[in-house]
RNA sequence: GCGAAAGUGGCGAAAUUGGCAGACGCACCAGACUUAGGAUCUGGCGGAGCAAUCCAUGGGGGUUCAAGUCCCCCCUUUCGCACCA
């Protein structure tokens, strides 16, 4: 590849028409003309950023960047999230690896859909328009893609095998139908998953309260997998500890007991849900929640209580809608009715309460005033009974409450389990209630399985038909998944879309109706479609094997390249798609699919890109347009600036003028390179070495360990190229000495071929310019990476600070590697220092070796 | 309320292990060159002071020969969670 790409470097050289008047001062690199040029040429050669193949002997990268959704443009974070993966990519490429670095589209969505009602477009041509329109943005910014494995996912090459994974996840049990209360977004007109809703609203539209609906839908059993996506997560330590932290809480497992109270007068029986079974001698009464089977059976006898538990629940919903759950008072409402705890045999009072969720646990709880902040503030509101049952020792008496503490703490008026520790007695009470029938060891999740239903019109279509009259084993309107032959089933492309609600499909009767697969009978297509975090659970897979026909992918391909070695996105997915994608894999894993149990061994969120201190956004008016920038910069000063201006983790505020420095410092580089550019073509190389061309090329390796170690560790790439600008500064500096060859001829090529090198990862046009203008051989960027020289790095001086009691007084100049001895001698026989030391006593001389001396006197 | 991260010049920031606070860049100031340019080059640029020197990393305490960095308390900002029994 590299020879035919020599040859077209030549070419187009040959062919520009406005060469550079060497050596001048006014000379100016012009992006607008490089950049489409080298792009024209990266473009006509799709092998250049290909994989090789698995027996390349080269070790393997998978480096991906969260793929974008079509919107139309891309934005500053797009930009920042690539520049950062390309550099990382390139990088990787010059370190001798095989890097795969694919790109694609989360192409399925609800925007389409408004989009096509806004402007009467059909959703595929907008969608399909639009990645144009990026794919076109992305060349332009230079990223190093392998466009011949790009993934599209509202492509049926694509949806259906994510149609195919669906319906070997129902042979496991793993995809089921189920009626129960959904979270109800009426502006997306569909229903949303759990970790769709944020604060109460929809994730779309941020101010827009969901409503609960029930619906019977598709759901994923995530909840199978919540141990594992637990537990998976202590070994991912290449993932930033916020986002697992994120994610146990979303799983929020808690380990407990379930306890059986007896009603009395009645065979019914309440079981209750608690953490702390060893309080349950202070439980006082039985708090239901409003939406309880038990409570709907009580207020069905009670009008009063019937109105009451009413009004609880409209209250909440309010309190719901107004965005302001947290706010709501604790209040309740006595049933009349009685509980019997199962240890002591006490009568305690049932109660609804607001506090109680419905869809936690039981819905029930024991309420222990004495040991819980919420049954205490609750208790002294309606003067319940607070009955103190554990403590720091048997004997305590005054203990502020409530008392919560469960290390170190005992039992007391507890029965036989009185002075028992509490944590002992967790156990031993579990048990004791399992043996008499009343309670069993339970493990409770705030992690909920994952509906995927969604009422709308651009998605994967669900692979299941309802057969209408049934056959063996199958009731009349029965679920019957589709054979695989059957797919992809295709998304009919006439469909009117409209804000009314119900799924858009089932207004399309050719779809709808169909045969069933297994008697041949009428049936009825499922018409809702998948959401969208579906397709992008496993796109990444894709890549590995993006044209296969027979299968999503074959494993072989995708051992070969999985896990990810990074994955660099925003953090805005902890707990969505980044849950969605373990879930998945685990579930090809136990498929066979896959050999690895986790998607991807690190992964890197970076920071916001802002403006005054606000996310971009077109409501606030504060956008930056990437075109415009590359316009006026071009997309090699873009690109840097984003990775120069502040390190990757944090937010960007973007500032115009700090790019203008960028463009500066490329500027310089320019002028400068092809000033010495015949210094590549000098054959006197016997020269000798100067002073001057050692201490450049002592910072030339200097800075090369510097950046080569920054790619290997912390990723602060704002001082990589800070201390690029050190080094441009220094061989800016040294015009004088490489003019006269003070610096010899040889030196002075070394310094900017290592140069070019080491911008290709952040400028890949700017390098690849002025690699063909010094007649570097080949592809820059496919270059091996410079091998730091840590000899030609060493300082031969040092400069060691010499502090008096800590203050600084002067800086001392010795040779490099200096005794300790000879170091303090020329510390305590400075002028600065023997001044300052005059009438003092010197207590004791503090010497760090190569670093300081510090004289403490008095 | 709980949890996490952060707070350093006019601005973005740097300081790898407790060891010269402010690298690099922006903005600004002065100068040079000029067939005036949003070009390039040179120098300056935390505060006070003529200077020696002193003060300074959100505030207050502490540990240490030495603290932006470690410990304790407080303030502010951002993010996440928010009745999860």
């Amino acid at each position: 590849m590299s020879d035919i790409f020599a040859n077209k470097i030549g070419t187009v050289a040959a062919a520009r028409n406005d060469a550079p008047v060497e050596g001048s001062q006014s000379l100016r690199y012009s992006p607008a003309e490089i950049e489409p040029r080298w792009q024209a040429l990266w473009d006509a050669d799709p092998s250049l950023y290909a994989s090789e193949g698995h027996d390349s002997g080269k070790p393997k990268y998978y480096c991906l960047e969260m793929l974008p959704y079509p919107s139309g443009a891309l934005h500053m974070g797009h930009v920042r999230n690539y520049a950062i993966g390309d550099a990382l990519a390139r990088y990787m490429w010059m370190r001798g690896h095989n890097v795969l670095h694919p790109m694609g589209w989360d192409a399925f969505g609800l925007p389409a859909e408004n989009a096509a009602l806004k402007n009467n477009t059909p959703p595929r041509e907008w969608t399909l328009t639009n990645i144009t329109a990026m794919r076109k943005q992305m060349k332009r910014l230079g990223l190093s893609y392998d466009w011949s494995i790009e993934v599209t996912t509202c492509l049926p090459d694509y949806y259906r095998w994510t149609q195919w994974i669906f319906l070997k996840m129902y042979d496991a049990g793993l995809a089921y139908r189920k009626k129960s209360k959904l979270n109800w977004c009426s502006l997306c007109q569909t229903v949303l998953a759990n970790e769709q809703v944020v604060n109460g609203c929809c994730w779309r539209h941020e101010d827009h309260p969901v409503e609960q609906r029930d619906l019977t839908q598709w759901f994923l059993q995530i909840t199978k997998y919540a141990d594992e996506l637990l537990d998976g997560l202590d070994k991912l330590d290449g993932w930033p500890e916020k986002v697992r932290t994120m994610q146990r809480n979303w799983i929020g497992r808690s380990e407990g007991t379930l306890i059986s109270f007896a009603v009395k007068d009645s065979p019914e029986k309440v079981s209750v849900f608690t953490t702390r079974v060893d309080t349950i001698f202070g439980a006082t009464s039985v708090q239901l929640a409003p939406e309880h089977v038990m409570t709907k059976a009580f207020a069905a006898e009670d009008p009063t209580l019937a109105a009451q538990v009413e009004e609880m629940i409209a209250q909440q919903k309010a309190a719901r809608e107004a965005g302001d759950l947290g706010a709501i008072e604790k209040h309740g409402v006595s049933t009349g009715r009685f509980a019997v705890n199962p240890f002591n045999g006490e009568l305690v009072p049932i109660w609804v309460a607001n506090y109680i969720l419905a869809d936690y646990g039981t819905g029930a709880i024991m309420s222990v005033p004495a040991h819980d902040e919420r049954d205490f503030e609750f208790a002294q509101k309606y003067g319940l009974t607070i009955k103190r049952v554990v403590g720091p020792n048997v004997d305590t008496d005054d203990l502020a409450l409530p008392y919560t503490v469960e290390d170190e703490a005992v039992l007391i008026d507890s029965g036989e389990w009185t002075g028992e520790s509490s944590l002992e007695a967790q156990g031993k009470m579990a048990t004791f209630a399992k043996a008499n029938g009343f309670g069993t060891p339970t493990v409770t999740y705030r992690l909920k399985d994952w509906g995927v239903s969604r009422q709308r019109y651009w998605g994967t279509p669900i692979p299941m038909v309802y057969c209408e009259r049934g056959h063996a084993g199958v009731e009349p309107g029965g679920v019957v998944p589709l054979p695989e032959s059957a797919l992809p089933v295709l998304l009919p492309e006439k469909v009117e879309i409209t804000q009314q609600g119900g799924s858009p499909l089932g207004r399309v009767p050719e779809f709808v109706n169909t045969t069933c697969p297994v008697c041949g009978g009428p049936a009825q297509r499922e018409t809702d479609t998948r959401d969208t975090f579906v397709d992008s659970s496993w796109y990444f897979y894709r890549y590995a094997d993006a044209k296969n026909t027979t299968a999503p992918f074959a494993s072989e391909k995708a051992n070969y390249w999985f896990p990810i070695d990074q994955y660099i996105g925003g953090v805005e997915h902890a707990i969505l798609h980044l849950i969605y994608s373990r879930f998945w894999t685990k579930v090809m894993h136990d498929l066979g699919l896959v050999a690895d149990d986790e998607p991807a061994k690190r992964l890197f969120t970076q920071g916001m890109v802002v403006k005054d201190g606000a996310k971009m956004s077109k409501s606030k008016g504060n956008v930056v347009s990437p075109d415009l920038m590359i316009e006026r910069y071009g997309a090699d000063a873009t690109r840097m600036y984003a990775l120069f201006a502040v390190p990757p983790d944090r937010d960007l505020e973007w500032q115009e003028d700090g790019l203008g420095g960028i463009s500066r410092f490329l500027n310089r580089v320019y002028r400068l390179t092809l000033k010495y550019k015949d210094a590549h073509r000098s054959t006197n190389t016997l020269a000798g070495q100067s002073v001057a061309g050692q201490q450049l090329l002592r910072k030339l390796h200097q800075t090369l360990e510097k950046i080569t170690r920054d790619f290997s560790g912390r990723w602060h790439f704002n001082t990589s190229i800070s201390a690029i600008m050190e080094l441009v500064n220094e061989v800016q500096a040294a015009e004088p000495a490489m003019d006269s060859e003070e610096i010899p001829v040889a030196t002075v090529a070394e310094v900017f071929r290592t140069l070019v090198l080491m911008l290709a990862p952040f400028a890949p046009f700017f390098a690849a310019e002025l690699w063909s203008e010094i007649g570097g051989k080949g592809v820059v960027f496919r270059t091996p990476w410079p091998q730091a020289d840590a000899e030609l790095a060493q300082d031969d001086e040092m400069q060691v600070p010499v502090q008096i009691n800590g203050k600084l007084v002067t800086v001392v100049s010795i040779a490099a590697g200096s005794e300790d001895a000879a170091v303090k001698a020329a510390a305590m026989t400075d002028a600065k220092v023997v001044a300052r030391l005059e009438g003092k006593v010197v207590v004791k001389i503090i010497m760090v070796p190569g670093r300081l001396v510090n004289v403490v006197v008095k």
